[in-house]
DNA sequence: CTTATCTATGTAAACGTTTACGACAAACTT
DNA sequence: AAGTTTGTCGTAAACGTTTACATAGATAAG
């Protein structure tokens, strides 16, 4: 335990407490002399105020809150990156929570945060989550919340999303001009706001391709990955005509890549992949992998943005706030035709 | 802001908040039916400790920190997901700060949390510390601290690493053995502890195997990645006689096939690489990268485990309570003879 | 010379908890 | 019947800040 507090410097310098943390403050009550004999000492013997006691006096916390799916997984880490710089430039904190997409965790989480924790969130929404009344419990009492990614609809607030439609839509259309006819779509969930997005996108191009839309050839891959590639093997056997796959999450284009390892299917020859991932190593696959690349970082650093800004002028987060970043198609080879 | 608090409980019970503050702790001294009857009432109106008045009253926070160079790695994200785990069983918050490897930001970042914000703190050292004035004047403040991975020896804590000197011979001797003569060492630094135990092992098997050790051939990849693949192209011009590579972390790893692909040297018949790396997709890159794989979830755990248990006992961390676990060679195409 | 204004500081309450101490019955002891 | 224990609860202080209000001296205004 750090013993200097205020008291401690007060005494040492025959002032009171009060003048102290006010000199400490730059306040304009207090003398320069004073003042900086006060941040002398101070320095000296390497003072560092209680954050449990100012915050608690303030009611402020100068901490946000980040609650995602999982960590291991190139986008969420670029957008931690993101968050926690411009975190760290408005001298925030930053407590990180992972759901690994269990609703239960996620309801458990809401919970500590009710205690004023944090003055903010940035949320992405686990993809088991169906209900959504711990979030409105949440809102209603103090921290502001941004969503990114996978959003919330039912709240009210300012997210921060890409061009998942279009994305979709870019994709399959992508597929489709390579030559596939039969394209199966991954996704994480069903219920997932973004997954629906993508899905849509998705459904469109085959659409205005003349192509049917086959619900067997969606596959909802919420499991671990071993569990995820199993299923995609499956599916694959048991649909021999498909020859394409549209990942919308990169842990699926990935477990796509060991299911036709394992089933012998070339890529791009016999079935060709695309899928949305922030992967670095994205083209050094076998082969290189046709991607839709969401901008983490500054999705991150947006929605950052936005939740610091409503909290420092301490003012609502209006929906209008919301922005949507575009993605990136980068053709690679899994897709050559 | 949450309004319910002890008092407003106290009220509308006409209890005190003493008695109100045990029921919910369920201490013995209030009976069995005033703690339902404050129970009932405190899940009805949704109370959340404020956590700061409590951490500010028992001089505890139940938070840990965890200080890392960066989150876009496979292995801190892995880690980190270790910590969380652990943490969030034993009721712990966590809050991450990142330094990027860059000495001030670790700096900043220890002032910051002498402030007894944080109970413990997890921590892998910046690349660029030499000095260690920081985290002494940490460690003789409150919180205690666990290192992982790269550690500080100057402070006498615990830590938690792999048999980086093993590892480092290991890899060596496989480029040997797979006929190598002229292997390149790629580290990040060469001021960090691991860097130099996995450094030891490459020259110790050199040296059993009648290799000479060429300070040449060492190259401290300490920039961006498009900055290191320059450098390690640089280096493979220069010196056309490499035929290994051991990059003693991942993205040098990965920036060794880049300068490769770009200087169309075949891997692995050209040249071989072997790197640390906890990459999901080593198996399917081009080609198949040779791994030394790091415990990297159960490191994060297992640190996790001595910070939590230290603090819980409230006694201070010995060095000897260090653990050393080991990571695994798996051989790939990349080291094909 | 009195009153008002300004400057620099102190006093004390407040934030929401936790907890040492005390109070007061009721239930036992002898 | 007097003393002792036990069970239940309240009072109040404390944690380290911040800040509204008070105070005292000095200067300026009338």
């Amino acid at each position: 335990m750090n013993e200097v507090t205020l008291k401690r410097l007060a005494q040492e310098l025959n002032l009171s407490i009060a003048t102290v943390s006010r000199a400490l403050q730059d306040s304009y009550e207090v003398s320069l002399q004073t003042k900086m004999r006060v941040k002398a000492l101070a320095a000296e013997l390497n003072y560092e105020p209680n954050a449990y006691a100012s915050s608690l006096r303030r009611n402020i916390s100068k901490t946000i809150g980040v609650v995602i799916p999982e960590v291991n997984n190139t986008f969420f880490s670029l957008a931690i990156n993101g968050i926690e710089e411009i975190a760290r430039q408005s001298g925030y904190h930053v407590l990180i929570y992972i759901t690994h997409d269990e609703y239960e965790r996620e309801v458990a989480i809401t919970q500590y945060l009710t205690g004023g924790r944090v003055d903010g969130l940035l949320m992405s929404v686990a993809s088991e989550s169906r209900e959504f009344a711990h979030l409105q419990k949440l809102h209603v009492s103090k921290p502001a919340i941004v969503f990114f990614d996978r959003v919330c609809q039912a709240i009210a607030t300012a997210s921060v999303t890409t061009n998942d439609y279009e994305s979709g839509y870019l994709a399959t259309q992508h597929l489709i001009e390579a030559g596939c006819r039969h394209i199966a779509y991954l996704q994480v969930s069903g219920t997932l706001s973004i997954g629906r997005l993508r899905m849509q996108g998705y459904q469109a191009a085959l659409r205005d391709h003349d192509l049917p839309y086959e619900e067997a050839l969606v596959l909802s891959g919420d499991g671990n990955d071993e569990c995820n590639t199993e299923r995609i093997i499956k599916l694959l056997r048991h649909r021999p005509e498909i020859d394409g796959i549209f990942a919308s999450v990169e842990h699926l284009a990935i477990s796509s890549y060991y299911a036709c390892q394992t089933l012998d299917r070339a890529i791009p020859a016999a079935i060709k992949v695309v899928g949305f991932s922030n992967l670095g190593v994205a083209a050094l696959l076998a082969p290189s992998l046709t991607t839709i690349t969401q901008p983490a970082y500054e999705m991150g650093k947006a929605a950052a943005g936005i939740l610091l800004g409503a909290i420092e002028k301490k003012r609502a987060i209006l929906s209008a706030q919301s922005v949507v970043l575009k993605s990136e198609l980068v053709a690679r080879r899994s897709t050559a035709s």
